[in-house]
DNA sequence: ACGAGATGACTACAGTTGTAATATAGTTTA
DNA sequence: TAAACTATATTACAACTGTAGTCATCTCGT
């Protein structure tokens, strides 16, 4: 029955990509792997763990006296989810106008060009 | 020398693209042109566009007693800039993948994809 | 010229976000 | 075992958002 994807604000992203991309970790190894990235004090970074887990989108293990953080909702999901809210938002909800500027847009090789243009002929139902 | 882009928010861009959709309105005419899209009432519609203006989104002109109001700010400008920021916030600034994420998501008929391929060829530099 | 109605200005108020500081409690070390 | 350190919990606080309500003012019809 489909959960609602918490909604996850954009300094939150950055967290959650952490989560995503290396598992459980405590919050020290959060702010590790953000040092560098971003200019957030440590406080700041546990912060927005707290509203992560506050929002059901990391969940926390105990590990000892510490805590262990990891995602609780799927990424492809709540990429989709914000991909869709964004094409609605600035686009109306049209899909192809959509592409189109993106397209516009992108700086791509023609590497990628190839690569795209696949995928696209792949999505033919013809 | 680039005035940055004010921040539109969420429901901000309901009332941009009226403006921008219809050149200069009165308030009502823009309640008008979202009554039956939204569920607001006529004065959340007036605060929204007051803060637009207060924010530099929107001008303002007087017309005898009553006011009119016109975007002050360049829809493909805004378009271009709050994709930009998606793209970083949720593929941390990675254009293909972002695409190909786009693409796998959209439901696109064949001939939408004839288009996008079309443009897709026009982007080559080879 | 006055009252009814339209319009814009000011005010409201809670929830979210960005960005932390302080307080508390558990742990390891000398 | 007391001090030093660390991790979590609680608190802060202003700006931005969503969603309006009320007050003051201007105009138009009678």
């Amino acid at each position: 029955m489909k959960r609602q994807m918490p909604k996850i604000a954009e300094s939150e992203w950055r967290i959650m990509q952490v989560l995503w991309g290396n598992g459980s970790q405590t919050a020290n190894d959060v702010v590790n792997a953000l040092s560098g990235e971003v200019k957030w004090k440590p406080r700041t970074i546990k912060t927005l763990i707290s509203r992560l887990v506050k929002k059901g989108a990391v969940k926390v293990t105990e590990e000892g006296y510490r805590y262990r953080y990891s995602a609780a909702v799927d990424e492809s999901a709540c990429v989709h989810s914000e991909t869709k809210s964004f094409v609605r938002r600035v686009y109306q909800g049209a899909m192809k106008p959509a592409l189109a500027a993106f397209i516009e847009d992108a700086d791509l090789s023609d590497r990628e060009i190839d690569d795209i243009q696949q995928i696209l002929n792949q999505k033919r139902k013809g």
